[in-house]
DNA sequence: ATTATACTTCGTCATGTAACGAAATGTGAG
DNA sequence: CTCACATTTCGTTACATGACGAAGTATAAT
């Protein structure tokens, strides 16, 4: 039950559902994620973590970049149905629309070094 | 977003799922659930009134009793999709299948006038 | 009407969560 | 090695949440 709860509590807040809508579109990094919120880079680190603990995304390193993507391996059940949904949904929220759109522009070379 | 939002922060709770998963048997009343869950009656009543809030569960009065039962109704999208994935889930979690046993025997009858 | 029962609402307390900036960590570049 | 940059962790603050008991509301029984 508890890793159920993990993912729902995951999923209950707004800047954590715009990530993951993000990354419906590309795997992303930390601070192009922080551009297009618009928060301190210590938050979105935190959601991310949990974003991560619920399996819901996954991480990588690249370089002194960490990529996060969405969790597709299958791994856990409860993210194999759920992600799917999460995709149908909120097509047209505004937010998630200006979302999209700030994430086809953002580089992260010119974000960070610039 | 606020409505889905709604939906995921109901999901994220023992209680609730517990009731949820109890809900999935029969409809039961307030004091039925009280009962099984073991909580003070104004924090069952919270947590309906939570899930009622976001749609998972519909509440009818019969006579002294308010009834809840799953919201089947297809009103909410979110909801659809998701009470069939949550049926489900937990079929082997001790708690859920506790909770079942107990749903089984328990009866308004002699549960509140007793 | 009065009492009892089922439930909800209110006030309170303890705990959990989201936000921030500052400090710590890790990695690549010079 | 040292510096710059990306990210994480830590400490703090404000607010949300879950629990309870007490008080309030509604309905059935007497």
């Amino acid at each position: 039950m508890r890793k159920l709860i993990k993912v729902f509590k995951a999923l209950s807040d707004t800047n954590r559902l715009r990530i993951l809508k993000m990354l419906e579109i590309r795997s992303l990094c930390v601070c192009e994620i922080t551009d297009v919120l618009q928060l301190a880079t210590s938050t979105v680190s935190k959601h991310l973590s949990l974003l991560r603990d619920a399996e819901l995304i996954l991480d990588s390193k690249d370089g002194k970049w960490v990529n996060y993507t969405l969790n597709l391996s299958g791994q856990n059940s409860y993210v194999s149905s759920l992600l799917p949904l999460i995709r149908k949904w909120l097509p047209d929220n505004k937010v998630v629309l200006e979302d999209a759109r700030k994430v086809q522009n953002v580089d992260r070379l010119h974000l960070c070094h610039g």
